[in-house]
DNA sequence: GCAACTGTAACTACATTTGTTACAGACGAT
DNA sequence: ATCGTCTGTAACAAATGTAGTTACAGTTGC
């Protein structure tokens, strides 16, 4: 399956506002963190924008923050708003129609998909930013403090670990 | 998302074989049906041999058939055969080490995904391939008898319609 | 007006899947 | 034994989709 990251860094995102409270982020600091382009934060930040999960400010002093607050933001609206397509795809091309299987798996395979999809959007549905957060705290506290902008300062620098920290890449 | 088809295509090509029971398949009468090249069918029916769900004979009047009762294969089984990763994927590049967030957020994320890739799991173990050809055979004795050679007779056909059955793509 | 931002277009670079040609080797039939 | 019919596999082209980059118009605060 030819995944893409779009999910977990919309994630990452989001969580870093939520973390920075009212306080607006730049597309630079996020872009820090995130260890990106400030231009592809920007593209996801409008994506999320149009989902109502965010809102920016242009100009100086501008910036985005949360469009409601952490708890009302679930891991759904973010997979909705970042990923256009289910988790699988039916065949590139039709099958052959004057198949007896052919013409009928697309069918079949529908019902299964759609299992699928649901029983990730069950799941996604269930945890919302605030939980993640939650999640997040145990973490940093055993590290250092809470400041975003702590990190965002200086120019952003190619980490030397590129393995992930698990399997999954 | 950019989920591939290999799924949905190795779930048509065991279908197939399961129709045709015990009578071993050429690649050529495969792609037929799935609309393909008979390599692309090939490699893939590599694949599942190599999870045991195929068998496969080479030389004159060879084939593949399925290396199990359909009842015996799930498409969790197919699943695993053929899509090596998770249905997300973390970051990338991993986010910034420096940052509260950036380096405790895949942590987080990947037992979220981990959940993921679990609901995806079982609802996929639940159903067999058996299951799959119960679901096609309404809808087929509707329109023909039961006969894959039928239909994998003369050269592939560029089918007309390439609209999927559903908005899935 | 100026500096600091966002929004967006245009383009390149990469990664992954799919499609194709080509060919070595296996095997049954004769 | 050799011939035709298959699989297995390499090598490469095409298609698709995501990520990264540069550039710039438009907005806002000072």
């Amino acid at each position: 399956m030819s995944t893409s990251s779009r999910f977990a860094v919309a994630v990452h995102v989001l969580t870093l506002m939520a973390w920075a409270d009212e306080e607006p982020l730049k597309s630079e600091q996020v872009a820090e963190s995130v260890n990106t382009n400030a231009v592809v934060i920007r593209r996801m930040l409008c994506e999320l924008a149009e989902s109502n999960l965010v809102v920016s400010q242009t100009g100086s002093m501008g910036g985005s923050k949360l469009a409601r607050l952490p708890e009302h933001i679930t891991l759904l609206d973010i997979y909705q708003a970042v990923e256009s397509r289910g988790v699988f795809s039916l065949h590139r091309h039709p099958p052959n129609p004057d198949c007896p299987v052919g013409v009928n798996i697309g069918t079949v395979l529908n019902d299964v998909l759609d299992e699928v999809d649901s029983a990730v959007e069950r799941v996604l549905a269930n945890m919302t930013l605030r939980d993640v957060v939650a999640r997040l705290k145990p973490c940093v506290s055993a590290t250092n403090g809470k400041s975003v902008s702590a990190a965002t300062n200086g120019k952003r620098k190619q980490v030397a670990a590129r393995v992930q920290v698990s399997a999954r890449n």
